[in-house]
DNA sequence: ATAACACTCATACGAAAGTACTAATTCTAT
DNA sequence: ATAGAATTAGTACTTTCGTATGAGTGTTAT
């Protein structure tokens, strides 16, 4: 944030500077006035793409979809039980994502049967239409 | 298109207009220096603002992804294959899929089955991952 | 300290899912 | 007309998934 007031700063500077200049060089007829113009008009219109640009990006962002944090605390997912949720959208068994986390078959079921109850769902294909539909996953 | 060239044609225009007038009215000194240079550079500064923003709208449009046929056709997924493929990727089990389509759950089976092999995958999770990535589904 | 919660694991059972065939019927294109 | 898909369906078997229940351990907030 620091930086970018300081960037503007300078660049108001800057503008203002260009001003004075092409007020002055005009003033003595020492260049051509179409010059001034063309160079205050290619300049401003570079800044307009910039500023925009900055804009779309800060806009876009937020499409790029990513986890909705406030949703998982919302739905009571426990870390371990949010992690277990990645895995299985990811397409992994049971038995992989024991291996995966370092725990047994039996725990991940645990896991996988709370994340149901609390999504609402029957199956851990309605888990990751759930999941998906609540923006929860990562990348996608 | 042509609505596009007489829009660009008239802005020209009016830009070189914009130019003599300024200069002409700088020389006459009937208005101040520091008006024409600011007019000149917020129009510009719109200027580009209009124009990234037209080119990012146009970068934009192709993001709202379709249906990808011929993805489906490389893969060659027959019509009740794909069919089938749908209703998994919404979460249905296989007996519900049987009702849907008004066939017995043996035939969603073989079908499954053969869309595994097809999506070189071993589960319905995987499958769903698998034609997400291939930008097969409705909507999503 | 202790209640509440998260994480772990186990057993046992039933329900889905998936595999591996075989086979009949219906399209479809040459 | 006929070969080659596509669609349908079955049996038999294995694997995975999901539910229920109980229980031990560790962390945390009151």
């Amino acid at each position: 944030m620091k930086k970018t007031i300081f960037i503007f700063a300078t660049l108001i500077i800057a503008l203002l500077a260009l001003f004075q200049l092409s007020k002055f060089s005009i003033m003595q007829g020492s260049s051509s006035l179409e010059f001034i113009i063309a160079a205050i008009a290619i300049i401003f219109f570079f800044i307009g793409i910039y500023i925009n640009k900055k804009r779309a990006i800060l806009q876009e962002k937020p499409k790029t979809s990513e986890i909705d944090h406030s949703q998982i605390e919302k739905i009571g997912l426990s870390k371990r039980e949010y992690e277990v949720l990645c895995k299985l959208a990811k397409g992994h068994s049971n038995k992989e994502i024991a291996s995966l986390l370092f725990v047994s078959e039996s725990t991940i079921k645990t896991h996988v049967s709370n994340i149901y109850i609390k999504l609402d769902v029957k199956r851990r294909t309605q888990a990751i239409q759930k999941a998906i539909a609540l923006q929860i996953l990562p990348v996608s």
